[in-house]
DNA sequence: TATAAAATTTAAAACGTTTTAGTTACATTT
DNA sequence: AAATGTAACTAAAACGTTTTAAATTTTATA
């Protein structure tokens, strides 16, 4: 029946050598002109392959040549719409290079990222694209080691040197808050992690400065920090937020907002009524215009984009390591309501 | 520098031949005991191999034994959200089995879907697991044909004889048009796409069947269609719904429900005034509780884990042909405003 | 026509495992 | 003492490619 056929078939139909049907093949496949081999030989190889749709093995390319064309993806949770909305493009772009992806989660947990880790090297992935978690730099020496190059997304991590794709979060986070302010917001406060990644921390700055730069706001600067797994302390602090007058909150993420807009409503409260919003990632809620709040929109096809493409220039060179490459890509500011926007554009 | 140590340092650091070191590693990754080689041996081949980190290279394993410990998973879109969940679970109850997910998206395309197949089969995954679209048939006999099992998620191919795991469809959409009726809504029609799969045609039949049980309401039954890829159609069904005095509105799927969502507001419609709005899959949006809609409820984690007991059960068994085993989960129906529900108590 | 150069093709090793069919060394039975 | 059995281990083939170095054929040059 389907027993797969072998490029030792594909040889002995065409009446060549097998080193000859490889050799047509993979420059074939890398687009090159078949130069050195004789044109005719070359269309017949290449028909007889066509005609039984012979493809190379994978694993016994990888074998001997050391390369998968499979790229690793390690993201906190794959089910997270930002995440899930990269992995896509991701997919997209590395079929473009005919790579394929092989998907993990590591749930903020350096541990799971290890795991992750080893076997995404033993399954023989050419490269890792990941958003790297508070604590991941063991994890991803250990891939940089075999010589694996890493391209980080998302979240830089600033003591080691590797290529990244990010936004500008301190410029998002400040343009976000200032929306609020635009809004007539006095007393801002940002709901966070207490994981400390760089995405967050910069966000945190862009608030804190937004907020120092007006006089009158300085003092009512507050960063309410939230474990990641458990976002329990969410109704406590959304109560006393209420009680204590807080009029706008910048959330950090996407789940935050969300959790929170959930939260807000079962205790009876409202948006914009009894706080003002601003958040990161754009989400279907927001896009409902239903609710009245200021998101940094992140281009996501971008991130994609960039980071495979990166990816692929890495696992070209080699990781040579004597370069960093950041790419910045640039973020939106979008409000949900014409009100606010004229508002915003006031202000400006 | 980190050069990859193989089964031959191993055996070499131990005193022994490869084929020993190969023995004793695979009877331990199948936590069988060490029959056959001496205690003392065993132990310390693999305590040259915990020093070492040793972990078989996967490919090479995969050449020699044809298993990869990888299975493939295709869906619509990753990037939608009931299936990015899904895909979460099963990468975690692959996980347990150490397997690994390659995930593709095939956008509803038999052709695509003929590609990702070809690739995955390539990269030797052990099993299939997928989320069939119209006109899959013939890349899963493909599949079948090198005698890879397939599990159906979601939805299923009745004339195809392979494991499945769903809902029921037909009573999730009956259930979801009587909690319309049971709210007092009439002219109730369904939104659904054009694409023939069994999930949408049971969703439908369930529709119908709710209508035509009521025998006033039996001609007001309509199944608006619209294409997968483009949503177009949905605004102008929108306004001549409004027009013609549609009260309740059922959507086959969560991205129809969010567009349709979308649409209303944009054209300054409200729900629940104008329209009483039913659904599949959960979305935040409906979790929010700032919209009135009854929506099946899907138990996600149950799709993952139990496609994947089922490929794993197929992966031992060799897939033999003679059985179809078919799992149907329970669904839930959620309303999300009280006084909703109340409704729905007394229409029981 | 002989020879050098270029073009085309090939044989065989290598990649890191698993697996088959042993072998060795010793103890037990006949 | 020979035969048998058993526990412990091993050599070598195989998996399907890529790649290196070399062989062969063709063409150009002297």
């Amino acid at each position: 029946m389907g027993s797969k056929i072998t490029i030792k078939d594909i040889a002995a139909e065409a009446g060549v050598s097998i080193s000859l049907v490889s050799f047509v093949m993979s420059n074939q496949a890398t687009g090159r002109d078949t130069y050195r081999v004789n044109k005719d030989t070359a269309k017949r190889i290449m028909e007889v392959a066509k005609k039984h749709n012979y493809r190379p093995n994978t694993m016994a390319r990888f074998l001997r040549s050391g390369r998968s064309y499979s790229i690793g993806v390690i993201v906190s949770d794959i089910s997270n719409e930002f995440f899930s909305q990269i992995a896509r493009c991701i997919e997209d772009r590395a079929t473009t290079y005919n790579y394929s992806v092989l998907f993990g989660s590591m749930d903020e947990n350096p541990e799971k990222l290890k795991g992750l880790v080893e076997v995404f090297i033993n399954k023989g992935i050419d490269g890792l694209i990941i958003a790297p978690c508070q604590g991941a730099e063991e994890a991803i020496r250990k891939v940089l080691e075999t010589n694996i190059p890493v391209v980080l997304l998302d979240r830089d991590i600033p003591t080691m040197n590797l290529d990244c794709v990010v936004i500008n979060n301190i410029n998002a986070a400040k343009e976000a808050t200032e929306a609020l302010i635009a809004r007539g917001c006095q007393k801002i406060e940002m709901v966070s992690h207490t994981m400390r990644v760089s995405n967050l921390i910069e966000r945190e700055a862009g608030y804190m400065a937004a907020m120092e730069q007006k006089t009158h706001l300085k003092e009512m600067t507050n960063v309410h920090r939230l474990p990641h797994d458990e976002l329990e302390g969410l109704a406590d602090y959304i109560r006393e937020a209420a009680e204590e007058g807080v009029e706008g909150l910048l959330f950090a993420t996407n789940t935050l907002a969300i959790a929170a807009l959930k939260e807000i409503h079962r205790q009876g409260l409202s948006v914009p009524e009894d706080f003002m919003i601003a958040s990161f990632d754009s989400n279907d809620i927001f896009d409902l215009g239903m609710v009245d709040v200021a998101y940094v929109k992140q281009p996501i096809e971008q991130f994609g984009r960039e980071s495979v493409d990166l990816m692929m220039k890495r696992i070209e060179r080699g990781c040579d390591n004597k370069t960093k490459t950041q790419i910045t890509l640039i973020h939106e500011i979008t409000q949900t309501r014409n009100q606010a926007i004229e508002c915003f554009k006031d202000y400006n």
